[in-house]
DNA sequence: CTGACAATGAGAAAGGTTTTCATTTAGTAT
DNA sequence: ATACTAAATGAAAACCTTTCTCATTGTCAG
């Protein structure tokens, strides 16, 4: 029952904010732009408007369920919260995005940021690239 | 002479093209969004089009001359290449721009694209936060 | 069960970037 | 130098993703 996970972040328990929630738990790919959730909504019978999908997710980031990857500019995707931190990889043929955690990457980061003297509050690492089955 | 630098890239020499090269050259400020370049030029006195700004920066960007990051949140910016590869660091709040380099992450992206089975093209690396300035 | 306030849907608007198309221009051939 | 052809330009419209507006509907505390 994920009402109690609306709930403890501080949402209303509404009908799109529980089926946003359930394609993001039940769809195969981790990582789903909003237009993909709007899909699925429509493809599942839901009738709910883009806009609201939108809506839905921002709060859902703002409350740490999902959070949000901005891709190449000006196109995001969303991914449930799980509280570990992982980067990125992003296939540039298929689109494919895999994942991973490198804590000397993240090490030096934090390195550089005193460094410069910058009070590091986010980064975000793309590595681009080929996958092994677009190579082929 | 920066005609030649055009001709090599293979573009003809228009004004548009070899003034967009000189604001990028003369500009205090490395990073330029193509409206940064845009009123530049307004500034400058040539009323060159949005529209071809745009363009000649994309083409500059194909032939090598410069290179362009795409910011967080639906806004490119545009520096002159020069050879170095390097990554970034952004103040949200004034929205400085530092550069760095690190070869320990250069080198830990590879062994992970490697791993992955990647064949790697690009990486972006941006580390967010508060600048010196904007903290006091 | 009611009422107050929040959430939703539809469409308009925003903001950055790209495209269209008529006109101008650069580079090459004459 | 002149003429020609393909490429480049400017202005405006189109695009695309995301956000906003506002009338309507729904949630949930009382
Ligand atoms: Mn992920
Ligand atoms: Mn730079
Ligand atoms: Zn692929
Ligand atoms: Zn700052």
């Amino acid at each position: 029952m994920e009402s109690q996970d609306l709930r403890k972040a501080g949402l209303k328990v509404t009908l799109p904010r529980l089926k946003v929630l359930e394609i993001l738990e039940k769809t195969e790919q981790r990582h789903l732009s909003a237009e993909d959730v709007y899909k699925a909504l429509l493809a599942m019978g839901e009738e709910i408007g883009l806009a609201t999908v939108y809506r839905v997710l921002t709060q859902f980031e703002d409350a740490g369920l999902v959070s949000r990857l901005s891709i190449d500019g000006g196109h995001a995707v969303f991914e449930l919260e799980d509280g570990t931190h992982h980067d990125h990889l992003l296939c540039v043929r298929c689109n494919r995005i895999e994942e991973f955690t490198d804590e000397v990457i993240e090490e030096r980061q934090r390195a550089i940021a005193a460094e410069k003297g910058f009070e590091m509050t986010d980064h975000a690492l793309y590595i681009y690239g080929i996958c092994q089955q677009c190579q082929k």
